[in-house]
RNA sequence: GGCCCCAUCGUCUAAUGGUUAGGACAGCAGGUUUUCAAUCUGUUAACCGGAGUUCGACUCUCCGUGGGGUCACCA
């Protein structure tokens, strides 16, 4: 392992969004591709705003997307060093106690530490932008902590990164003003100044710093929602970084081999929730069968197993396949109209006579000429039925066979009179799956049910 | 407003002085074994503006303009 240390040092303060887990993931690209150390440490010094579940909620979210870490600490349990450090800077006259009123409107008079500004012009190498120099006289004398024993943001920061070495900071944009003093103060403490890479800020639809409160959605409720962790991995990384070329499908391992800070952009990306969708369905076509099943699963409500057996609902979910764009769509299998059909018959007392009758007949636009009735309609399923009643137990092993059985009628008769009153019969829904997808779904028995009561109803 | 940063299709981007400015998502059109998807094919669409430097600028410099970030006893 190199003597290369970076961190993620969120707070816990809210559920964070992709915007922040992408700066994760960029130090662990960095990390793992520079066999280096990555930290996660959490910064909790806000007592106030920090909270247990959003701390858990960083641990999961990170653990979900697989970025192992090489360290954890707590913020608030380097207390000790804090304090040393403050003591430190007031003993060097580099910092000192203000009595000042307290900002709260109390009318308190307390006794906050502020840094003893040099004011000079810090200028730093940005990995990413480059130089940059910035006049910190314009900053004061700023506070450093609440008290003695309360260290703030910056002072924590800065004693944190020294002692667990960390030498490249990689962090968002919006951290680029913070730089400055922060060097200010690692210089009056005589530490080592680390490397700074300031990533471009992930926007929203509006240009403006993605936030949770333009819906931007956590990191969890992607998992929530049914997205797979490498289409999210993938997506973020995608974000403010290309690394040339044409490919976009990248696994965690290729974003390893890939990843460059040279190659990371200077300005601001828009995230596009669209994109990510298609990222979602690009890594799900990368799943094995059985991983696919499995994944997808764990989303179906548990009464859809009571309804269905296994082997029906392993041919379900394949052939829906294509069309999921996340998991979670599968949430209200159980009562959603779209996927009924599927496994439970639709004619209920719910649909009246003539609406089944209006839905199997061939709609004007499909019939080409043919004179359609019902006693026509009637007499296609007849025929059709007993196509399906002839079809052998190797049929029902792939759609491709059950359709070819029933093609040369289909072709015979013309296409929309078959196929449309067949699909209908099966399914009785606007928008559904092919016949043929549906026999093989269904198998013989339950088709065939299915069309006699089509046809009972073409009679009346 | 001060300070700092940025600027290629609607969006994410490729191009590192010489390309018909490429790709992806979205959009549109069409094909495909009925519907909806999926899929395939085609297609619309961009170098913020102005000066330089150069034989030659998307690429370099400067000035505008626009956008963003930050100005806490939050992180």
């Amino acid at each position: 392992m190199t003597n290369i240390v970076v961190r993620f040092p969120p707070s816990p303060t809210g559920h964070a969004h992709i915007g922040s887990y992408r700066t994760a993931i960029f130090n662990y690209l960095f990390a793992k591709k520079h066999n280096a150390k990555f930290l996660l440490r959490i910064e909790d010094t806000d007592k106030a705003r920090s909270k247990m579940e959003y701390q858990e909620g960083i641990i999961e979210s990170l653990s979900w997307l697989g970025l192992g870490y090489d360290g954890f600490s707590i913020q608030s349990e380097n207390i000790e060093s804090h304090k040393k450090a403050i003591q430190k800077l007031i003993v060097e006259d580099k910092a000192y106690v203000s009595k000042e009123e307290a900002k709260d409107g109390s009318g308190v008079i307390k006794e906050i530490v502020r840094f003893r500004n040099p004011n000079k012009v810090v200028t730093f190498k940005d990995l990413i932008l480059g130089d940059i120099s910035v006049d910190t006289t314009d900053l004061g004398d700023f506070v450093i902590a609440r008290n003695t024993e309360d260290p703030l943001y910056h002072l924590a920061v800065v004693v944190d990164d020294t002692e667990s070495e960390v030498t490249h900071v990689i962090r968002g944009m919006d951290h680029i003003s913070n730089t400055p003093r922060q060097i200010l103060l690692i210089e009056a403490l005589g530490a080592k100044v680390p490397e700074y890479a300031h990533i471009p800020l992930v926007l929203g639809e509006d240009k403006q710093k993605l936030s949770k409160r333009k819906g931007a959605l956590s990191v969890l409720e992607y998992k929530k929602r049914g997205y797979l962790p490498s289409a999210i991995l993938n997506a973020a990384t995608f974000i403010g970084f290309n690394p040339g070329g044409e490919k976009e499908i990248y696994t965690l391992q290729e974003l390893i081999e890939v990843f460059d800070l040279s190659k990371v952009q200077k300005g601001g990306a828009v995230f596009n929730p669209v994109k990510l969708d298609w990222f979602n369905q690009e890594h799900m076509k990368l799943l094995s069968e059985d991983t696919y099943i499995e994944f997808v699963t764990s989303f179906i409500p548990a009464v859809v197993a009571e309804k269905v057996d296994a082997q029906t609902l392993r041919k379900i979910l394949l052939i829906v396949r294509d069309r999921l764009v996340f998991a979670g769509e599968l949430e209200h299998m159980d009562t959603d109209s779209s996927y009924t059909y599927m496994f439970e018959s639709p004619y209920d007392s719910h649909r009246s006579d003539e609406e089944i009758q209006s839905l199997v007949l061939v709609p004007e636009k499909m019939k080409k000429g043919a004179v359609v009735t019902a006693a026509t309609t009637h007499a296609i399923l007849e025929d059709v039925k007993n196509i399906i009643a002839s079809l052998t137990e190797s049929d029902f092993n792939s759609v491709e066979s059950i359709k070819e059985k029933l093609w040369a009628y289909a072709e015979e008769k013309g296409k929309g009179i078959v196929l449309w009153p067949l699909r209908m019969s099966l399914t009785l829904q606007e928008k559904s799956l092919d016949p043929f997808s549906m026999i093989y779904i269904l198998g013989k028995d339950e088709s065939i049910s299915r069309i006699q009561k089509a046809q009972s109803i073409m009679l009346q």
